[in-house]
DNA sequence: TCAAATTGATTTAACGTTAAATCAAATTCA
DNA sequence: TGAATTTGATTTAACGTTAAATCAATTTGA
């Protein structure tokens, strides 16, 4: 498109400079090959008193290795994913890896045609953080083309996975979340599961209704609201769900972010929590302790799972022999606060 | 480091495939250069069979231009990056780029490694998020070198500035908020000023020195305290304020983070927002309006001006004649929500 | 003392693509 | 009809770097 200004100095130039051979002056640069004291300490200085960069690209080329690991997400304006992704990217950089990040913006392709350019020339990988629309069938591809595709925050499967994931148990995080209302006493627990299109979420309302049924309790699927991993639709659901079912007295919602809408709705409807209703919901996003009431979530270890997706796609990319199928990632745990307290003396509301 | 497995398909193999030259493949790739419809098709055809993808390191290595722009900014995890993130990504891909996303968390040295490194081969220019702890010369540095540089989100500057810049008017957006707090009948109005290393909000600081001034009053330092841009800290200069100012009826604070940590603040002291002290703030990132009560705040173009940020680093790129030195961007607006309301009457609190 | 080993640097040939020049065949035109 | 033009493709030479092989000069060792 457009000719470069500067024209950028080469190696060639600072070679030229320090009376030497391109290959020399890589070899300095690099810390590789033989080269003299003296050799060493002339090519440095005319490397920094010019301020001599080495083209990446150029290398990449030829040591045919991308300087970058791609991110794919949703989208980062959900508070999930800067977190997840912060972690990433020190990850990656501790590997000398830069991180080129794409949201999927929930569309249509699941980031298929990012994924496509991008995939085995500008990025050596691929770490996805699944977020439910991505198309398994692309992301198959992607890796049969070659290119190490990892997919973390699966939640933990039976089989072996189709693609190297890092997941968590999810059965046992709202098994953990639900548990924790049961103690306080809670009976009529109502669910606002945040999966839109069906799945993501599966293993949380699954550990839901283990934990009622361990309980002596019967899942009543009145009790149970869909909706998406937004705020605005926890807020909806939270209203709705309540509006019919006025007598729960606790929600598990299966993910922070509607949570907080979870926690105005109930607001919006002249109730406290926890006085009125408890509630409780899964990640332990930074925002979860920022609330009023601040939130009782079951944290799952999204920073540990960002640096064992990177680590694993690096592993793969090195094909490393003892590079696993799926990672299992640290189990989740209770986080208790505020929003949580038993249910007031049965006199019906 | 390790030879890559598949072997990707290359161009040679395209073209020997389609029994044409590699040039020819390129040419119908790109649309460019003469090729008849029939060779056209084979070639199209060679390359769906066998999902080739063009290599885009080679590609940006003899176009001298890299498929990447950079985008660096304090941390991902500030509420305020996600949204300007994702404004920018969309913005770069209209153009045809993949965004290069470093944080600096806020380090010595103001990502001058990063930019070091990725200035001039793997991203063709760079657009700063100004967070205040950026290293001015490391980035004219970079400049000089020849690499476009853009800082996003500077206060609007009274002389033209040493590097290109998209702006608002930060003065204006203290003085609305703090007019807005006057005009509801408020006399004590404390501030918090969230910039760590003097000066990034020393504009919004103005505004509301100027907006008391023009009501007759006259700004007093022990109304004042500065913090960091983070929610523990508005949190903390919140309890201090109001401890050492118990008669303060509303507080101007310069950012929202913050802002969501004193609304807290406020809460842990038994006080309510608006009734007993209100809130007013600056950007509206998306959290304002989901807090209790929702904040009111002064709203600047952020988005806008993560498009204008990438728009002005593309002509920078392209030696566009027309590339301006300063953008100005839409001027801030009063958001109104609930955290504002007129003083109670004076009865001391 | 002289072959063998070591040191320090150079040479050559890629890496996968595209720009620019060139060429041959087909078409147009006077 | 034959020169000029157009069409469709090829050839050559980069882009800036590094891998691998090679070379010359020292140093070592028996």
């Amino acid at each position: 498109m457009s000719k470069r200004r500067g024209q950028m100095l080469t190696i060639k130039d600072v070679a030229e400079l320090a009376g030497v051979t391109p290959m020399t002056v890589s070899n300095v640069l690099r810390g590789k090959g033989r080269v003299g004291e003296k050799t060493r300490e002339k090519v440095m200085q005319v490397v920094d008193a010019n301020g001599y960069r080495p083209n990446l690209t150029a290398r990449a080329l030829v040591e045919r290795r991308a300087p970058t690991l791609a991110l794919l997400l949703g989208c980062i304006t959900n508070p999930f994913y800067p977190e997840f992704t912060l972690q990433a990217t020190h990850a990656a950089r501790r590997h000398g890896r830069y991180l080129l990040v794409c949201n999927t913006d929930y569309e249509e392709d699941g980031g298929a045609r990012f994924l496509g350019e991008v995939a085995g020339s500008l990025s050596d990988g691929i770490l996805v953080a699944n977020n439910g629309d991505l198309r398994i069938d692309e992301l198959l591809a992607i890796q049969a083309g070659g290119t190490p595709v990892v997919v973390a925050v699966w939640e933990f499967p039976d089989a072996p996975p189709p693609i190297p994931c890092v997941a968590f148990d999810s059965r046992m995080a709202g098994r953990l979340a639900t548990e924790h209302l049961l103690e306080l006493g809670h009976r009529r627990i109502g669910a606002i599961i945040a999966s839109e299109k069906g799945g993501i979420h599966n293993g949380r309302y699954d550990g839901y209704r283990e934990a009622l049924q361990s309980a002596q309790l019967r899942p009543v699927q009145a009790n149970v609201r869909f909706c998406s991993d937004a705020y605005q639709s926890g807020y909806d659901a939270a209203l709705a769900l309540l509006g019919q079912r006025p007598n729960l007295t606790a929600l598990f919602v299966s993910n922070d972010l509607p949570a907080l809408g979870v926690l105005n709705a109930v607001a919006a409807l002249g109730l406290r929590v926890p006085e009125d209703i408890s509630v409780v919901s899964i990640t332990d996003i930074e925002l979860a302790s920022q609330t009023r009431p601040a939130l009782t979530t079951v944290a799952i270890p999204s920073a540990e799972m960002a640096e064992q997706g990177i680590d694993l796609l690096l592993k793969l990319i090195e094909q490393a022999p003892d590079a696993p199928q799926v990672i299992r990632s640290r189990d989740p745990v209770l986080v208790t606060r505020a929003s949580t307290a038993p249910p007031r003396a049965s006199t019906d509301r």
